[in-house]
DNA sequence: CTGAAAGCGCTTACAG
DNA sequence: CTGAAAGCGCTTACAG
């Protein structure tokens, strides 16, 4: 590729000049602007990220950490949803997207090494399900500007749903349908499965309803397996439930499914909600009831949150952001 | 961060010294090496990538295009799986990974641009339907090492499904299970959906059997409202397809809601296929006869080759390469 | 075996 | 308004 002194000598003029020319610096005739930046545009010149980064400490490029026990990376659709928003949004702003991993070459690193190596402007921590790692840890408590999705660290910016509201208005629904008999299979302890049975419980008790103990039982997100056999436990009791909600949208198939296989048909004889609002939930029918989380918002705020705290980190906040998530009725909840 | 001088000045021996003890040279003592090595591990050095880059022409970084007209991006299951393995993959050999984008920070530019300006070492192409863009051309006949996700094109390393011999799998299946009036809702016109067309009739003539026109219907990929109105089309027909074969897996849900819709039982009254073997349909139920394509061998053989064209050149041959797939029976073809 | 020097491609005080 | 010089953090011929 063309360098900056190639360009130069075809301009008749210092590196330095052109330098400023590019960049916009006002001490330039115009007339040697207007010479450098045709030369420019017909040698097809751009500056070098890597000089330019070494020199002016600032890369224009965001390290994102997806790494969760169960591997899962981009393979899980809403996780997906809100990286494809995020590079979308960063892009826009000028900033690209590189993925944090343990080596660069045949050296092995930490997370934080590697962002540091690569000089990372900003880095943002989504799919984890490892909130208590140590490598996380360093990351959030490092210099760097960190924004997390869907977990709450003192110091850092985090975006995450209502789940505690969403929550609300799936239960208060579902309620309003005439069900008292309510089964949770939640998802594998962290902050947010916590908010959404804190949730769960509130509700029923606002509505004067117990809940049966029976009927809580820990699943696992997005494993289908596991769902159906909690529902095959739940089906198998003498007080059954009239309404199973899944731990999420994904697992809300593995109810579906064991209802299928006993006959049961919903929502006539079972009811059925999940929760995310993700993508083949909208298209099957009858659609599924559940609360739609906006991945396309929390995507969108993690970028401009991340790249505020990047460009003015004296005028931004480090506070968690809760998006508002949406109520989708769907038909797997039959009136009582 | 520590830089070079820093861990020099703390070792007592000059910067060179440093760097070659650093990088295995063989010309340095072992004490020195161990009394670097120490330090850095001390002091948490590691050398700057862009430093490094700069001066080796090497960043260790491979460019990703995502750029679909429908702007599904990481939104589409497929190609979503595909990055996953494809990342995976290449960061065990020491490769990160950013996404290819038209800007870096305020500058506009070109595909090509952005990878000479961020000096990637090579390039992946996915998740493209526009094949023809000449940013495509432009980047495929640069002298970066690329390789391209299902789409041949000449001097660059392709890889794709055997789409012919899978869609052969399929079709013979149907025709098997006693099916003569099959339709098939193909996919938007690429490469891709030609050599699955071409098989289809292939296939369908060696059975001597005839192709019905009105059975042949282009929808879109994905496009679960358009497979509706062509499924509503087919099934208006006053000679009616017992199987109808999908563009893909997902669309072949908009199959099975007008099915559903009205009152005909799959697969008792109607057949169904995809073409994909995507992350629901496994769960789905009755599961979804369909040809699934092996995301994680797409990705991993993609890293495998880019990275020996890569690193070795003159022995990686460009050729595309034909991953088998693999026929899922599942349940949505009836035995005539 | 070690180190001074040049250079990768840029930017930016500073002098003129 | 322009340009020579220093420097960002590295690596690597080259000299000793």
């Amino acid at each position: 590729m063309a360098t900056i002194k190639d360009l130069s000598m075809k301009c008749g003029v210092s590196v330095s000049t052109v330098s400023k020319a590019l960049n916009g610096y006002h001490d330039i005739s115009e007339q040697t602007r207007a010479l450098v930046l045709r030369h420019a545009s017909e040698m097809g010149y751009f500056p070098d990220a890597n000089a330019r980064a070494l020199k002016m400490k600032k890369t224009c490029n965001i390290g994102v950490l997806y790494m969760d026990s169960s591997r899962q990376s981009l393979r899980n659709e809403y996780f997906a949803h809100i990286l494809a928003s995020f590079k979308e949004k960063v892009s826009r702003r000028g900033y690209d997207i590189t993925f944090i991993e343990h080596n660069i070459g045949n050296r092995k690193m930490s997370y934080l090494e590697h962002c540091k190596q690569r000089n990372f402007d900003g880095i943002c921590i989504a799919c984890v399900t490892e909130f208590n790692d140590p490598e996380i840890l360093e990351l959030v408590n490092s210099d760097i500007p960190v924004v997390v999705i869907d977990h709450v660290f003192n110091g850092a910016i985090s975006i995450l749903s209502d789940n505690i509201n969403g929550m609300r208005e799936l239960i208060q629904y579902i309620i309003n349908q005439g069900h008292k008999d309510i089964a949770y299979i939640h998802g594998t302890k962290s902050s947010v499965t916590h908010n959404r049975l804190v949730s769960f419980y509130n509700i029923m008790n606002e509505n004067g309803l117990e809940v049966n103990e029976d009927f809580i039982l820990e699943g696992e997100y997005r494993n289908v397996s596991k769902t159906e056999e909690i529902t095959d436990k739940l089906l198998n009791l003498s007080k059954k439930p009239t309404c199973i909600i899944a731990p999420d949208d994904y697992s809300a198939l593995g109810v579906m499914n064991v209802a299928g296989r006993r006959g049961i048909k919903i929502p006539q004889e079972l009811s059925v909600a999940g929760f995310d609002g993700i993508l083949f939930t909208k298209v099957l029918e009858p659609n599924l009831t559940t609360v739609r989380q906006d991945v396309d918002a929390i995507g969108a705020e993690a970028a401009k949150q991340l790249i505020n705290l990047i460009e003015s980190p004296m005028t931004t906040s480090l506070e968690s952001i809760c998006l508002q998530t949406q109520l989708i009725e769907g038909g797997t909840v039959k009136k009582l």
